[in-house]
DNA sequence: TCAGCATATCTTGTTGCCAAGTTATTGTCT
DNA sequence: AGACAATAACTTGGCAACAAGATATGCTGA
């Protein structure tokens, strides 16, 4: 079936099969440049430019003048996107502390895509409220809403405390809250997103774009985009759990 | 904020924010290599350190002696993770040509986890079924069912030929089908992987396991991998649709 | 013996030059 | 004027030499 194939892509796939199956040891040296070079009869350029790959995907760090080692790959944690419950709810379940910061609370610029999400006018002012969320002081996930002023008119001020949305939410006596429309994708971190979330540019990330509804009222509470580093999670989208 | 950042990460998030912003025209040609550097005011071999990443992304791809220029992007699909129906039945409702190749059709060594899902033993044959799927001529995803000759005994003969198991599974009596322990992850693609899916090697791909179980019999009709190129979709992850 | 310093030898990172490929221009011959 | 060939001016790709950093070794002097 293969034939013949980029000698590079070959070398990439060799490493990360390795690390994947654990022939290197969490923080190992690697072999040096040259040393790989000579093993898989390359020049030094190409064996950087994989090298350089694996450390974009977050898998090994170099220290120069010394060498790479392999990174040391944490935790994952199980999230039950299917789930009535918030984010909150459920990592508290499922028994991991969850630190939440708040990060941003802004009138936003008029956005099509947002403002028909939550069926607002071009004249309300709406809300983009985002919270960077850690566990075991490491940033996860990044969860903003958007949120209508003429819904909820003290966003402005209540914004920058807010925690749990869901909490506020229920404290106003919206209480049969839904999600809507949940759509999943994966993108890249931008840069803003690389600080935020310590990862590294080729580090995907799961996005999930939702909207808040509250049933009794049929009010749009909030439009919600939330980004999951995606290596931290092991997703669970099943219909019955 | 933002306090002192790498030049190159400045770059690659500029780039990628004129692409996803449209700023290139589909199949418009870039600026030079000695252009961009001259516009960043760095070393050409940043600039070129960053084109590549942009090229392992599949955003572009370059020519030599002429230039680099914008990929096009062709379609995204909508799927939805949560319904019972098969893929082969969603493609079809939502109106897609879809396209199925079988791949692979053999016994596989033992695997722990694979055993432990069927709750298979040892001395069982689990046969793997591959099926690539295409939708307008692109290859879009893998599929990859393994199955107890235990529970099928002529999986091996039929294995090479079933284009839907659904459908294989409901001929031969099974007809409550569900999906049990889905589980959602992103991952990359592997040499082999990136040639069936005709992908670069830092596309991301969603991969979702799961357990295909008929209600009735409490039968585990098979384990499945499903690898989707996850800039080809749109996941659709509501409850309620 | 031991502390401190210089050095040799590893490492990764950077840079500049040349090779290879393509295209448009220019020159030349009919 | 038109066909064709040489050439110049771009493009991307590759490589080798060098720079910079870290570490271990060995030397020197007290």
């Amino acid at each position: 079936m293969i034939i013949s194939v980029d000698i590079e892509l070959k070398i990439l796939d060799d490493l990360m099969q390795k690390i994947i199956a654990k022939k290197f040891k969490v923080g190992e040296k690697l072999p040096s440049e040259n040393e790989l070079a000579d093993q898989y009869r390359v020049p030094r350029t190409t064996v950087r430019r994989t090298l350089a790959k694996l450390e974009e995907r977050g898998f090994i760090y170099s220290r120069r003048g010394v060498g790479r080692y392999i990174n040391n790959e944490s935790f994952q944690v199980e999230l039950n996107l299917n789930g009535k419950s918030s984010f909150t709810d459920k990592m508290k379940k499922s028994g991991h502390q969850l630190i939440t910061k708040n990060i941003c609370c802004e009138r936003i610029e008029f956005d099509q895509q947002i403002y028909d999400q939550l069926t607002a006018n071009s004249e309300d002012n709406i809300y983009k409220i985002s919270r960077l969320r850690f566990i075991q002081e490491e940033p996860i996930a990044i969860h903003t809403s958007y949120i209508n002023q003429t819904v909820f008119p003290d966003i402005q001020e209540d914004g920058s405390h807010i925690q749990s949305m869901f909490a506020y939410y229920r404290q106003l006596g919206y209480t049969e809250l839904i999600n809507r429309n949940s759509l999943l994708s994966a993108t890249f971190p931008t840069l803003t997103e690389q600080q935020l979330l310590s990862c590294k540019s080729m580090e995907p990330l799961i996005m999930i774009e939702s909207n808040c509804v509250d049933a009794s009222s049929a009010k749009i509470l909030e439009h919600t985009k939330v980004l999951y580093r995606s290596n931290k999670f092991k997703y669970n989208v099943s219909r019955d759990s």
